[in-house]
DNA sequence: ATGACTTCCTTAGGAAGA
């Protein structure tokens, strides 16, 4: 394949929303798929009805909360790992990491936080510094890397309708977007960011105040590349007719294309 | 503003999301 799409969507419970996801599936046919929020312990997971429509799988799921998945097409992920190292006592499924066509693919749903001050916003914190040191060795392990997923965090206020309401939030805290921008720091390019410059572009609209018909929208999704791969993104977007149907979930589908055709890598030294 | 919506788990209302 030259060109690999690969789309990062929190479907906010797989099991009433995996009609949605085949339809999205269908349509806009991406290569490798992280999904977060499943919504469902292990044994529910649409085995199935995904590799009818063409998509293997790895999951890490749990009862009614978190639960991540990397789909890919024509391509069975080989799993790396499920949870941040360093970070075993972590009971809930947020991270998992798998190469797909000889990328690496780290899926993840970072938490919440809210309230703050507080516990969960401990937590929160707490995640995204094994993140951080995590994603400090993925970056320079000379392989290629996106990181992708629902990282509840507005990295500024240009990602975001009206940051004013949204003040006292955990996604908008300073130590929230502290680690974001040392994340970057790191050397990762901010996919969405990068390709669309100054223009506005949201991945999710809360279900409160007609907040989508408004398009009061936030960034919080995701897709990080690393340094060999930055110069390879030819596309992104956000799948935002995925967001106007019934009963959708509170994110969008957000996602980027990469040409891998030049430069590939022939079998024999 | 302990708000609003929505799903999950369980069957009336709480927890959690963001």
């Amino acid at each position: 394949m030259a060109k690999l799409r690969i789309a990062t969507f929190n479907i906010n419970g797989i099991r009433s929303r995996l009609a949605a996801l085949l339809q999205w599936l269908e349509r806009e046919v991406p290569d490798v798929v992280c999904l977060q929020e499943l919504k469902a312990v292990d044994s529910a997971f649409p085995v199935e009805p995904l590799r009818d429509a063409g998509y293997h799988a790895i999951w890490q799921g749990q009862s009614a909360w978190n639960g991540v998945a990397i789909l890919a097409k024509s391509a069975e992920p080989v799993e790396r790992r499920r949870g941040l190292p360093g970070f075993e006592q972590d009971m809930h499924s947020r991270y998992l990491e798998a190469e797909v066509g000889g990328v690496v693919i780290a899926c993840l749903y970072l938490p919440n936080g809210n309230p703050q001050p507080g516990p969960k916003f401990d937590y929160k914190l707490a995640w995204f510094d094994h993140l951080l040191a995590h994603a400090a060795k993925l970056y320079t392990s000379a392989q290629p890397v996106v990181i992708a997923g629902d990282f509840n965090v507005v990295p500024t206020d240009e990602d975001i309708y009206n940051p004013r309401s949204w003040l006292k939030d955990a996604l908008l805290q300073p130590e929230s977007r502290e680690r974001y921008r040392k994340l970057l720091e790191q050397g990762w390019t901010d996919a969405l960011r990068t390709y669309f410059g100054d223009e506005r572009v949201y991945t999710f609209w809360d279900y409160f105040r007609r907040h989508w018909d408004t398009n009061s929208g936030l960034r919080i999704d995701h897709l990080l590349l690393s340094a060999d791969l930055a110069p390879r993104l030819r596309a992104a977007g956000v799948d935002r007719w995925v967001r106007g149907e019934p009963h959708a979930s509170d994110h969008a589908p957000t996602w980027i294309e990469l040409e891998m055709g030049a430069g590939r890598k022939k079998k024999s030294a």
